[in-house]
Order: structure tokens, then sequence, then C-alpha cells
RNA sequence: UGGGGUGUCGCCAAGUGGUAAGGCAGCGGGUUUUGAUCCCGCCAUUCGGAGGUUCGAAUCCUUCCACCCCAG
């Protein structure tokens, strides 16, 4: 495995600014490499309601900033619209399921990778950059993903289900760098945003109170709350509303002849419309063993035989060692050396071989809760 | 309107004369390009109300109120 080669030096690149520090200088790298850059920002969330709205025209004046300090032209587009209807919508439709969707998978493979880079290229471009913390590999069976060198930072995660064949038309610069190293470039070279906060929450809405946020979009549906014996604690807001291993927001407080821990909630029960909830959080009823995905997203040659790997059921999440039977149809099981705590449908498995991420997929069926008697 | 019991933060719950533990919930912050989790901080001048005893009471006395249980 070698590193990308790189790109004859007239090769035009559409750097994707955010206005951030990540973005800023993956462009400063391209830039001193002789590369003719471009940049490219995107806002994708049409909000002017409220004051989202302000962090997007000061995240543009930052991008507008940096490329005036670098020297290269800036565009600036919208892709609100398909924003809306290849991510936005399906994680609504996910929500209203009753799973959790991960929005910022679907905006990698959709948006950035997809709408943004097809436009990148008619804009000259020969690839598409981006500050992804991640490192794209040229490899034996065509160019594989890596988890970044800083493993704090590594964003593999959100940029599995991406193609090779996209990944081959894209830069991701700041893959051998540790975010403190970013962060000294983007100083030494006279970045504007060089002390900027990281970012967080969902990619182009941003961090806000996300209960109320969704409460925006869909409807109110209370229902009980209950324990796995079926005692009935209290009155939930809609199932959409919670998230599985989730504390906060459940208000539930002491009991008498109840632990004295805090709630969880373990599972929901569409049919019945009622949140099932347990105290403790190593509670048996968190924990599961295995689980099945929908259709795998293989990043290269999908294995015939079940192979040992590790996985992360969530981002940021230590890789777990497991073992994956791809299926006849596609999709894959995946059983765990060790319980893993709410593994949550909706969410997506990412399997990796060391540093290299072999893909991924939905999780549709947690199997079995390690359960005995709950009837739930 | 006979008897018994109980009333301490939104909830659970310590504290029976020495000047209000703790947990849960909630709120704020940190971590974090999903949602969660996790971590840190804040959260009863006041103990159902009113009197009284005492240097001093949530803790003792009187009385009123509320709720629960058993008798009706």
């Amino acid at each position: 495995m070698s590193p990308a080669p790189s790109l004859p030096a007239a090769s035009r690149v559409i750097v994707a600014l955010s206005g951030g520090v990540d973005s800023a200088v993956a462009a400063l790298l391209l830039k001193e490499q002789g590369l003719e850059v471009q940049g490219l920002f995107m806002s994708n969330w049409d909000e002017s309601a409220d004051d989202i709205w302000c962090t997007a025209a000061r995240d543009f004046q930052d991008a507008r900033a940096v490329a005036e300090r670098l020297g290269f032209p800036l565009h600036r587009v919208s892709f609100a619209a398909e924003y809306r209807a290849r991510v936005f919508e399906t994680f609504l439709a996910e929500h209203r399921a009753g799973r959790t969707p991960n929005p910022d998978v679907l905006c990698n493979r959709e948006i950035k990778f997809g709408v943004a880079l097809a436009y990148a290229r008619r804009l000259g471009a020969t690839r598409l950059a981006t500050g992804h913390y991640a490192r794209l590999v040229d490899g034996p069976g065509g160019i594989e993903l890596h988890k970044a060198r800083d493993a704090a930072k590594d964003q593999s995660y959100f940029l599995h289900a991406v193609s090779p064949a996209e990944f081959a038309q894209s830069l991701m610069p700041l893959g051998e760098l540790e975010k403190r190293t970013v962060r000294e470039r983007a100083r030494r070279a006279g970045l504007p945003v060089f002390d900027k906060p990281d970012s967080t929450g969902i990619c182009f809405i941003g961090e806000r109170p996300f209960r109320e946020f969704l409460e925006r979009y869909l409807p109110r549906a209370p229902g009980p709350i209950e324990s796995p014996d079926g005692e009935r604690l209290g009155t939930h807001r809609g199932l959409p509303f919670y998230t599985l291993g989730q504390r906060g927001g459940i208000g539930l407080g002491g009991r008498a002849g109840r632990a004295e821990q805090p709630w969880y909630v373990a599972a929901k029960d569409p049919a019945r419309n009622a949140l099932i909830v347990v105290q403790g959080h190593e509670h048996p009823l968190l924990s599961s063993l295995a689980l099945a995905t929908g259709r795998w997203h293989w990043l290269g040659s999908p294995p015939e035989a079940p192979v040992r790997c590790t996985v992360k059921v969530r981002y940021r999440q230590a890789d777990q060692r497991a073992l994956l039977t791809p299926r006849a149809d596609g999709t894959v099981h995946l059983k765990f050396a060790e319980p893993q705590r709410a593994v949550t449908p909706g969410q997506y498995a990412v399997a990796y071989d060391g540093d290299r991420c072999l893909g991924g997929g939905v999780i549709e069926v947690v199997e079995p809760p390690l359960r005995r008697s709950a009837a739930a």
C-alpha cells in the first residue's frame, strides 16, 4: 500500500470549503503542492427562520477569507433541494419507522461525494478534496479507505458508504495529520479560522436541541413508558423521539422499591406504541451479541467465507472484534466477541481490517438481545 | 369525623434536639461532523400549616390540614 499518487501540477482541484479549519488546511496543503485550487462552499440547509442562518453566513465569510488568504476563487452553491430529497427525507422516514438514522453517512454518499463531486467535475476539476480525517490509499485492489492517522478524529465511519469510484476522484489531504498539527499549520499560514471550534451536530444542519428539531417535522404521538415486566411508569412523547440506550429525556424519577439507578431506553414496541425502559447502564436488556444488516456496501471485493474483523456500531466507538458472515442476499451477519451495548437499528455497522475499512451496512435486526424473561 | 398510619426538593429517600445525606429527574457546561452514551457543575435558609417548649427543633408538645389503611 502506497499513498495515492500525486497529481500533475496543472490539475485543477476543487476543495469543499466549509468555513472551518480542516477544509482550510486541506486547501492550504494542496496549494503548497502546486495544484490549481478552487473552493466550493455549500449551503445545503435553507433556514432563514432561526439563528442557524447566522452561523451559515459566518461560515461563508470564513470560507471566503480563507480563499482570499490563499488566493484562489471560491464558488458558492446550494444543494438544499438535493439534501432535502436524498438525505433529509430518508432521515425523517427512518425516524417515523422508529429507527435511528445517521444522516451524515448519507450526506457523504449523496451530497459531498455525489452531487458536489459531479459539480466539481463540471467545474473542470479532476478531483474533489475535503477536510475529512481519513486516508485514501492506493491498494492492490484499487482505492482503499483507511482510518485517519489521528485515531481520535478518524471519520472513516462516516465515509464507508461512498464507492471506490468516487474515492478515486477525491482527495483527503488531512489523513496523515494530527488535529493539533492541522491547527498549527492553519495558524502559521495566517488562516483566520485556525482557532475556530470544531463543528458538531448534523452536517449542514448543525448543533441544535435535537428533540425540538425533530418535533418540527414529526407529530407527537404519546404512549406508555413501561418496564420490561409491564409496569406503566410514565408517558413518552412519541417513539421517534427516543433512541436505544438513551438516558436523558425520559423524565423518570425515583420509584419506591426500585433501584436508585437512571433509566435507559431498552426497546420500542411500535405495535403498542410503548417505550420499554430499564434501570442501570449495564442492564442485560441493553446488550446484544449479534446483529444483521441490510445490504452491505463493500469497499473492495466481498469475501466468500466468514471473516474475522473489527466493527464499529457507532461513530467513535472502539473497534470491536467480530465475525462477519456475508449472506447470499447481500446482507451481513455480525457476531461479536463481546456483548455490545445499545445496538440500534438504523445506525451503521462498519467493518475494518486493521486500518482498512471493509464497508458497512444499516443495522436491521439486533439479535438476540440478551434477554431471559423479557416479554417486552 | 371510631381506630391506626403517613406527610422532608418534581420523584425515591436519609436524618428522632444541634443547626437539611444520597439517588433519579431537570438545568448548564465538556467530549463529539449522526442519534446516543460518558464526564463535570448547579439544583430544599428549608422539612404539610399555625402556635408552643428550648440557647437551639425536620426532629418534643398542642392544634389544624391532607392522604392512606382498618373498621363502617
